[in-house]
RNA sequence: GCGGGGGUGGCCGAGCGGUCAAAGGCGUCGGACUUAAGAUCCGAUGGGCGUAGGCCCUGCGCGGGUUCAACUCCCGCCCCCCGCACCA
């Protein structure tokens, strides 16, 4: 069959499913439900193997239970809050053509490229494809109950100013302020996707800055990650060759960088320029420690970049590897000492040791430049390694010396916080955010980090709000457990307040219904839209049930979600009926919580945790049941980027492979752990081959057979049974490898070794029906080639989608025959091997000899021995019947050493020798000679014989 | 750095105190079938030895340790993936 063929196999099912809205769920009070859902994609691209890789979870999971008998609810958003589409849509407008090119890539016409400029374009086109996508791969979601995120979706953008408000009420939702990378020209937030590449993820950073003052009570700020070292500043270095600023600053008198000064202006500072001065001005000045009072000189230094918080340094040379070298660096440089005249002063430098290092001399400073073989201030990579060093083994475990009075003997990790607020107490310093380096912007900008005034904040550093969040995980269930959730539990602790609002002008989403200057950020609206589902296809489709969407306030949804309020004044009021208002209601109360939710591992920390905290808050007692969270897909062992081509998108694998072969290959690619799958296009190639080869198979062999029962009939049916019993378990666990290992590998083996052992005669009413139940295990994976197979091969008029589950009949799982038939292939394997030993080819015949009678009984006993320790020849010999003993000693001590000589004895000599009789034909064609079965034997390697390890002659 | 997850054969992966030279898949090799190829079926697949179904060595990132016994537990180290906040 070819590809076309499946994939218009594949083709008529989907619309068959959807003519016949078997995957429209609604509220069933009769029937037990399953909500799952898998987060919203955002739609600014097509998804890849990835996320179809998570989405297949909740996707194998649905079908599954309909399987089982529940009502399945699966719906699908999509997502569009946030910048990249924004951004994106600009990018297009401006004409640039990175993005045009990744437009055309999708085959868009220059006419169409030119709309992308639109957001509205990038959310209709990819959540359009998107929803394609899953179609054609065959999800099983109720469509009725899609929509998209943002203010352009009106009643989704109600439901979420909803949510803010209850969490506003609550007390959950707090104004503040947050530092934020800046454009000071275009007076916008720069993120990301406002960056130059090389730009991307770098964050403010806050600092300290020691107040060092002149005689005059002139200010000399210096900036530091290392507040604590002020203890032991010899000097403070200023760079001779740049200008700076004086400046009033929340009244006192500055002399800073012009760009610090900015710094300042933009975090809450009142900052006026007064006047400019060259570094070089002030070099050889005095300037008093505001901590110990101690007078300092300044002193010039190259390193000091004035793009870097004040442009000014204090210097520890005992502790900073750069000081040490710039110390080291002047006091050689005659020619800079004579220009200034500070001769006199430097030669009087001395380091001060402050902190206490095990391995290191009292300057660690030193030590290190001399590891890193530090020769100037210039050798800027050495450097930096050298301060890594010193400060991670000070910060951890440096002890302070005296000199910190009251905080001496502690490490610098345990006093630090305590110290700086100290500083900040006593005036001797502010704190300041920076950015670590310059960060330019798109149009060039240089950005630097301003405080937010108007930011609000989720309030998740609330104790009584995590004690919420942590109640809920009692009755969570996460997979893997307990990985996934360990991740959950300990973001729990950890999560403190999370700015929640964007800037307007940068973004896309749901304002603040208080707010209108910003947008609730998309992580953050994104939290208990599940609940959104239930009532989706009403609020979707608001004209055709009458609703005003205009009029849905935050009553209405406080009845639908709350049952508050009078439902027939409500309905009034959005213009529709009580009782769509009800039915509203009853959907939300029938499915609701959500039952299984899969999602990607990076999610946990974040997205999850979130979650789980407004759920806490809105939907007490109603929080997710269920999450399973999975990690990346690799291609071929290879981790998926576009820029690399190791990508497919869900479009090309289904362009390709076609659905089941994908899903297939999918569900192979692992098991519900955090580590990373791997999807093999090995797998999906054969996979277009094998399925529709399966239906040929399942043809031939359906309906044909003899009525005869016979012992491997009962074996195999004891095999179906037992995989449809793991396989079901696998299911729950929602292990789509091992599904795909049981349901397809292994009951392939059985049913091959069946027809082999049965000379392809099987049993036809056990094989037919082995046949559907296997075509139904393998339904939620491959389902349209199962339809196929259930209407074309086996005529059946229902839909396999909706048929029930195989039920394992544990009564047909037998050991003992299971055992038995192991038997028969061991005494198989052990012929071959003879005859390759004995370089027989085409062997005579072939002699079974059965071990004798009284043989049973005592190894019975001895390998039960064994079993249960029993290491003492003397002891095992005892259940040797005395004449016998001298001609099995040697087996008996051998198994002392390796117990595994002695075989498990089944049954009777009796049953041994029925089912090597009953195998017989079966053997004679393994082995391709006559095989007698016999005994007793006049030979010496008759007494060999143990039982269930007959002695093999072959002549 | 902190937190979470990992490192097993040619590859993908199971195993998580003994029954492990290590399931299953892929690949490779040999055989059957075929005019041939492909598909299919059967067998082999760490190394060595064996005219009797067996035995020996090496082996689960590296180095130590606990134990009668370690891929599995403990300690140290190296490497990889994810998250660390305004980014969806």
């Amino acid at each position: 069959m070819s590809k076309e063929k499946m994939q218009s196999i594949e083709e008529k099912w989907q619309k068959r499913w959807e003519e016949a809205r078997i995957f429209e769920a609604d509220a069933d009070p009769s029937r037990p439900k399953i909500f799952v859902t898998f987060p919203y994609p955002y739609v600014n691209g097509d998804g890849h193997l990835g996320h179809l890789y998570s989405q297949l979870h909740t996707e194998i999971y649905a079908r599954y239970k309909r399987m089982k008998g529940f009502n399945v609810l699966f719906p699908q958003g999509f997502h569009a809050t946030g910048q990249p589409i924004v951004a994106a849509a600009r990018r297009i407008r401006e004409g640039d053509p990175k993005y045009i090119k990744i437009l055309k890539t999708y085959g868009f016409s220059d006419e169409e490229i030119k709309e992308f400029g639109d957001p509205r374009k990038w959310i209709k086109t990819f959540s359009e494809r998107w929803k394609n996508a899953l179609h054609r791969m065959g999800f099983s979601i109720d469509w009725r109950r899609s929509f998209h995120t943002t203010e352009l979706n009106p009643p989704y953008d109600k439901f979420v100013r909803w949510q803010y408000n209850k969490l506003r009420e609550k007390g959950f939702v707090v104004k503040g302020t947050h530092p934020v990378v800046w454009c000071p020209i275009e007076k916008i937030p720069i993120g990301d996707h406002d960056r130059k590449d090389e730009y991307a993820g770098i964050g403010p950073e806050e600092i300290v800055v020691i107040k060092f003052k002149m005689a005059d009570g002139t200010v000399i700020p210096t900036g530091t990650y290392r507040p604590e070292t002020v203890y032991g500043v010899t000097n403070i270095w200023i760079n001779p060759d740049n200008e700076y600023v004086i400046a009033e600053v929340d009244g006192e008198r500055w002399i800073i960088s012009e760009w610090g000064a900015e710094h300042l202006k933009e975090q809450q500072h009142d900052v006026k320029i007064v006047s400019k001065i060259k570094g070089e001005e002030l070099v050889g000045k005095g300037v008093k420690n505001p901590v110990t009072g101690k007078e300092v000189p300044i002193l010039p230094a190259s390193f000091v970049d004035p793009d870097v918080a004040t442009g000014i340094v204090m210097s520890v040379p005992a502790h900073a590897p750069y000081d040490w070298i710039a110390l080291e660096d002047i006091k050689k440089d005659k020619e800079t000492l004579e220009k200034y005249g500070i001769a006199e002063i430097v030669e009087k430098i001395e380091p001060i040791s402050l902190i206490e290092v095990e391995g290191y001399s009292e300057f660690p400073a030193r030590d290190a430049v001399e590891k890193y073989g530090v020769k100037s201030q210039k050798d800027v990579d050495a450097l930096e390694k050298a301060t890594d060093e010193i400060y991670k083994k000070e910060f951890y475990t440096g002890k302070l010396k005296e000199i910190y009075g009251e905080f001496a003997g502690r490490t610098v990790q345990e006093v630090k916080e305590d110290m700086i607020k100290r500083f900040k107490e006593t005036g001797a310093a502010i704190t300041m955010w920076i950015t670590p380096v310059p960060i330019i912007d798109r149009a060039g900008h240089k950005c630097l980090v301003k405080i937010v005034e108007n930011q609000w904040f989720l309030k998740y550093s609330d104790e009584k709000w995590k004690e919420m969040a942590r109640e809920t995980l009692k009755t969570t269930k996460f997979d893997p457990e307990p990985d996934a959730r360990k991740a959950v539990e300990h973001t729990i602790e950890w999560l403190h307040d999370w700015a929640c609002t964007r800037d307007v002008r940068s973004s896309l989403g749901t304002k603040l219904p208080w707010d209108d200057s910003q947008y609730i950020e998309s992580l953050s609206d994104s939290t208990i839209y599940m609940a959104y589902y239930t009532i989706a296809h009403y609020l979707q489709n608001a004209e055709k049930c009458g609703i005003n969407v205009d009029a849905l306030d935050d009553a209405f949804f406080d009845y639908v979600f709350y049952g508050k309020g009078d439902p027939e004044e409500i309905a009034k009021r959005v213009g529709t009926t009580r009782d769509v208002i009800e039915s509203m209601r009853r959907e939300f109360e029938y499915w609701y919580p959500v039952d299984l939710r899969s999602t990607g591992k990076d999610l946990l920390q974040n997205h999850v945790t979130f979650s789980i905290f407004h759920h806490a808050a809105i939907f007490p007692g109603k929080h997710i049941r269920r999450w399973t969270a999975n990690g990346w897909v690799l291609l071929n062992g290879q981790k998926m980027s576009k820029s690399s081509g190791n990508f497919i998108t869900i479009i090309q694998a289904q362009e390709r492979w076609g659905a089941d072969a994908t899903r297939f290959a999918e569900a192979y690619s692992g098991n519900v752990t955090l580590e990373d799958a791997n999807f093999d296009t090995t797998i999906a190639d054969a996979m277009l081959e094998e399925l529709p080869r399966w239906m040929e198979f399942v043809r031939k062999w359906y309906n044909v057979g003899t009525s005869e029962y016979r012992d491997i009939d009962r074996w195999f049916e004891s095999k179906v049974n037992r995989i449809i019993k793991e396989v079901d378990r696998e299911y729950e666990a929602l292990n789509t490898r091992n599904i795909v290992n049981l349901a397809w590998f292994e009951f392939w083996r059985v049913v091959k070794y069946y027809l082999r052992r049965t000379m392809n005669v099987p049993n036809k009413r056990v094989f037919s029906k082995a046949l559907e139940d296997w075509v139904k295990i393998m339904a939620p994976v491959t389902p349209h080639i199962a339809e196929e197979i259930w209407h074309e091969v086996f005529g059946k008029e229902s839909f396999i989608s909706l048929e029930r589950f195989p039920e394992a009949d544990e009564e047909k799982i037998d050991e003992r025959t299971e055992k038995t038939e192991e038997y028969v292939q061991r005494v198989v394997e052990d012929i071959r091997e003879i005859m390759k030993l004995a370089r027989v080819e085409k062997p005579k015949r072939v002699v079974v000899i059965l071990a004798d009678e009284w043989k049973y009984d005592a190894f019975g006993k001895v390998r039960e021995m064994l079993e249960n320790g029993e290491r003492n020849v003397g002891k095992l010999m005892e259940v040797i019947p005395p004449e016998h003993r001298k001609e099995v000693a040697k087996i008996v001590t051998s198994a002392v050493k390796n117990p595994k000589r002695i075989p498990e004895v089944i049954g009777t000599k009796e049953e041994e020798k029925r089912a090597l009789v009953e195998a017989k034909t079966f053997i004679e064609a393994e082995v391709g000679a006559t095989t007698e079965i016999v005994e007793h034997y006049d030979h010496p390697k008759a007494k060999n014989a143990l039982p269930f390890k007959p002695a093999i002659l072959v002549e």
